[in-house]
DNA sequence: CGCCGGATTCCG
DNA sequence: GGAATCCGGCGA
């Protein structure tokens, strides 16, 4: 496998627990108008499905929006939150079993300036000033910062305009960090260790 | 740094 | 009605 692989079939037909360990320090990449960015993954979150509360799929829903979920894994799931932001997931394991991947943070890789201009015109500013680590972490700054948006929701991830990589680099380890985050509704789901984040990252953030 | 409230739209 | 969020304002 070379070091700038693209990631396809074999990699995502595994479980969202799995895979949201896997995916820590690959690289997410999109491609907007011939404009490359990327960020190296640096936290996710599982969701495991019809048998997670927490999880748009749980008890086996199947909606227009979640529909996606129910896709083969290495699928694009993108969902608007809170009326404003785009969250990107990537769909795991195999047709019919709907578990997920929340990217909730990456650190710039390619085209950080063009991630920044993104930033600044969301918020109505001139100028972002964050540092590059700051740039997108959070789920919707990742979706604004690599212009992620509804067009995506579907789409394979070995598509020319979004896909994810390999770096030439393998993380120690991802960490799992604990709890997941914003799902309080999801009763004992919500106590579940699904989070993960890149060894480095906590450090970086400070510096 | 942490807590809190408001923004805004689609889904169930 | 509420959500897998973000940002600005305020207090410590």
């Amino acid at each position: 496998m070379n070091s700038s692989h693209i990631l396809t079939e074999e990699f995502y037909n595994r479980d969202a627990l799995t895979l949201a360990a896997e995916l820590i320090g690959k690289v997410l990449c999109t491609v907007n108008d011939g404009v490359l960015t990327s960020g190296i993954i640096s936290e996710t979150e599982a969701y495991m499905g019809v048998t997670d509360r927490a999880s748009h799929a749980y008890g086996g829903r199947r909606t227009a929006r979640t529909e996606t979920m129910y896709m083969e894994g290495g699928h694009a799931y993108v969902y608007l939150i809170y009326g404003m932001y785009y969250c990107m997931n990537v769909v795991a394991n195999v047709r019919d079993v709907p578990e997920a991947v929340l990217i909730r943070a990456v650190l710039p890789r390619d085209g950080a300036e063009f991630m920044r201009r993104r930033r600044a015109e969301r918020g109505g500013m001139s100028v972002c000033r964050a540092k590059d680590s700051r740039l997108a972490d959070g789920p919707g700054k990742v979706c604004t910062a690599l212009g992620i948006t509804k067009e995506h929701d579907g789409k394979c991830l070995w598509d020319n305009e979004i896909f994810i990589r390999e770096d030439g680099f393998t993380p120690d380890r991802a960490v799992i960090t604990g709890k997941r985050i914003n799902i309080d509704y999801a009763g004992e789901d919500a106590e579940r260790p699904w989070r993960f984040t890149l060894d480095m990252a906590d450090r970086l953030r400070s510096i």
